[in-house]
RNA sequence: GCGCCCAUCGUCUAGUGGUCUAGGACGCCGCCCUUUCACGGCGGAAACACGGGUGCGAGUCCCGUUGGGCGUGCCA
C-alpha cells in the first residue's frame, strides 16, 4: 500500500509474440513503464501467446531483447497467457453457471451468413443472439458450442478513459461476443480480463485501437463483479503519410533502430515526446520524463513518426552523453551494426587507443552509431590510402609540395601534440604566404582519404606521429 | 454501411475564453563563426480544416460539414 492508502499501481505490457517488438509497442511499453515509475508502482509483462499458429519463441526472445535494449524492465514473473487457459475456461464456466453467459451452437458458416445478410441490409454485422435465451433442451445432441457473454442489450457502457475522457458506447452496438471457443480455448477478450484482474493490474495503458475493446471488457468485468481497471488509450503512431505504421513505411521493429545506430536514450526521449508533451520540453532525461509523466500531457490524435527528428535527437545524444554511458551504448549496439567490420575486431591495443583519441571529434559529427563507424574507418585503413574523388582533387602538384614541406617540419617536432602541430602548420602557411586551408585540406586528404573529417590536429593526434608521417609521405611520393 | 475516436506550421507539439499581430523543436532558406564537415550563434518562410452558433470576446466551448484513424473475427 502506498502512503495515500490507495492500492499500489500495477501497469502491464502485453505484446503478442508474432514478430519483433513493433515501435508502437515499444512506445506503449514506455508509457506503461513511465507511468508505473512516476507513481511508485510496478509494470508487469504478459506474453499474449494464445494464438499458437502465429506465436513463436523467436518472437518472444526478440521482444525481450528489444525491451532490454530500451531499458524497459518489468517487475515480477512474466506471465504466459497460453499457460492460463484452464483458468480462463474456469471463469467462463462460472459465468455460464451464473447465467451470465450461454452456450451458442451457431456454426461458423451460419455466423458468416448472418454477418453478410446484416451488411447487405445496411445493419451492423452483429450476432443476433439466437441462442441467448434458448433452453438447454434445444441444444443439438453432442454438437460443439462456443460460450458467449450475455451482454446488456440496452443502456450505455461508459469507459472513463484517462486520455480520451468518457467514451460512451450504446450497448445495442455491442453484441454477445464469444469468450470461450468451441474447442474450449479462451478468446482474447476473456483472457485479457481474467489475466489483468488476477495479475492485479490497476491501469491498462495501450493503443487506442483497443478503445472499442475496453467497452466489451468492461462488460466482462461487470459480469464478473470485478472492479474495472483504469483505462488509458494512447493514440497510435502513424507513418509519414498518416496511415497506420506498417512495413511499407520502413523500419517498424524496435531492433531495426538499434541496427540503424540509434541510442536507447534517444528512443526513450523521442517516443515519449511522440504524443506526449511537458510544455515545450524537447530534450529530457528518462528521470525527468518519469518526474513529469502524466496522462494530462497526452495528446489525443495519432502522431506521425519522423525519422529526421529522431536522427536530430540522436545526434544530440551522440555528442552529449558522458564517455562511460556512450562507450557502453556503443559496446551493446556494435554487434548489431551493419558496418561493424569497418572497426578492428577485437578493438584492442594501439587501434583502440587510436579510436578513443579520435572519438570526441567523431561523436561530434556523427548522427548515428553507423555514421560514427563509417567516419572512423579511415583510422584503420591500409596504406597507401584510397582517395575518394574529392580528396584526390585536392592533391595537386602544388599541394603535394606543401605536404613534402610539412612532412619535414613535422618530423623535426620534439613534441607531437595539438599545440605544436598547430603552431608548426600555421607557421608554415604564414611563412609561405598561403591560406591555412591550402595546406590543411590536402593534409586532410592525405591523412583520411576524404575531404571531410574531424579537426586536422585531432586527426594527427589520433593517427600518431609514425602513421601520420607515413600517410603524408605516401602522397608526396605519389606524383 | 454502422459505431467510436481525432483535427494548430511539411512533421512533433505549446496553448485549458482575453496577455495569440499563435510560442518551441525537427526539417527548409539566408547570414555569422570556421582549415573541411559538423557544433554553435543570428535571422527568415511556414499553421489554428471549413461553416454555423454561444459569449463583450473563440485556436480555446457547442453543433454540423469535410478529412483522417480505429473497430466491426470462434485474431490479438
Amino acid at each position: 500500500m502506498s502512503q495515500s492508502g490507495q492500492p499500489p499501481v500495477v501497469t502491464r505490457f502485453a505484446p503478442s509474440p508474432t514478430g519483433f517488438l513493433h515501435i508502437g509497442g515499444a512506445r506503449t511499453a514506455l508509457f506503461n513503464w513511465l507511468y508505473a515509475k512516476s507513481v511508485g508502482g510496478v509494470m508487469r509483462l504478459r506474453i499474449e501467446d494464445t494464438d499458437k499458429a502465429r506465436s513463436t519463441s523467436e518472437a518472444i526472445d526478440a521482444i525481450l531483447d528489444s525491451l532490454a535494449w530500451l531499458g524497459l524492465d518489468h517487475d515480477g514473473e512474466t506471465v504466459f497467457q497460453s499457460q492460463r487457459a484452464d483458468r480462463h475456461a474456469a471463469v467462463a464456466n462460472e459465468l455460464l453457471a451464473a447465467g451470465k453467459a450461454y452456450k451458442c451452437y451457431a456454426t461458423p458458416d451460419e455466423l458468416t451468413q448472418m454477418r453478410e445478410e446484416a451488411r447487405a441490409a445496411g445493419k451492423p454485422p452483429r450476432y443476433d443472439g439466437r441462442w441467448r435465451d434458448r433452453p438447454d433442451t434445444d441444444a443439438p445432441e453432442g454438437a460443439p458450442f462456443a460460450v458467449r457473454i450475455k451482454a446488456p442489450q440496452d443502456g450505455l457502457t461508459v469507459v472513463d478513459d484517462q486520455v480520451q475522457g468518457p467514451v460512451n458506447t450504446p450497448n445495442k452496438d455491442l453484441d454477445d461476443f464469444i469468450i470461450l471457443r468451441s474447442d474450449g480455448t479462451p478468446t482474447y477478450m476473456l483472457a485479457v480480463v481474467v489475466d489483468d484482474h488476477e495479475m492485479g493490474v490497476t491501469h491498462v495503458i495501450r493503443g487506442d485501437d483497443h478503445l472499442t475493446n475496453a467497452a466489451r471488457q468492461s462488460i466482462l468485468y461487470d459480469a464478473l463483479g470485478w472492479q474495472r481497471p483504469s483505462f488509458a488509450h494512447i493514440p497510435l503512431i502513424h507513418g509519414p503519410d498518416g496511415a497506420k505504421l506498417s512495413k511499407r513505411h520502413g523500419a517498424v521493429g524496435a531492433e531495426a533502430y538499434r541496427a540503424d545506430g540509434f541510442l536507447p536514450e534517444t528512443m526513450r526521449n523521442y517516443l515519449a515526446r511522440l504524443g506526449w508533451a511537458h510544455g515545450d520540453e524537447e530534450i529530457f532525461s528518462t528521470d525527468q520524463a518519469i518526474a513529469w509523466f502524466g496522462f494530462d500531457g497526452m495528446g489525443k490524435s495519432a502522431a506521425r513518426f519522423d525519422v529526421q527528428k529522431l536522427t536530430a535527437l540522436n545526434a544530440h545524444y551522440m555528442r552529449s552523453m558522458d564517455d562511460e554511458a556512450f562507450g557502453e551504448a556503443l559496446r551493446i549496439s556494435l554487434p548489431h551494426l551493419p558496418n561493424r567490420d569497418r572497426l578492428p575486431d577485437p578493438l584492442v591495443g594501439e587501434p583502440k587507443a587510436r579510436f578513443e583519441t579520435a572519438l570526441p571529434g567523431l561523436r561530434e559529427r556523427a548522427r548515428t552509431l553507423v555514421e560514427l563507424i563509417d567516419s572512423a574507418a579511415f583510422l584503420f585503413a591500409d596504406r597507401p590510402l584510397a582517395m575518394d574523388d574529392k580528396a584526390a582533387g585536392l592533391l595537386t602538384d602544388e599541394a603535394r609540395g606543401h605536404l613534402g614541406a610539412l612532412h619535414e617540419i613535422y618530423s623535426g617536432l620534439s613534441e607531437w601534440d595539438v599545440d605544436a602541430l598547430e603552431a608548426a602548420t600555421k607557421g608554415y602557411a604564414e611563412k609561405t604566404g598561403i591560406k591555412l586551408g591550402a595546406v590543411a585540406q590536402p593534409l586532410r586528404a592525405a591523412l583520411t582519404g576524404s575531404k571531410t573529417s574531424p579537426g586536422i590536429y585531432d586527426v594527427l593526434m589520433a593517427l600518431g606521429r609514425e602513421e601520420s608521417l607515413a600517410r603524408i609521405s605516401d602522397q608526396t611520393a605519389a606524383s
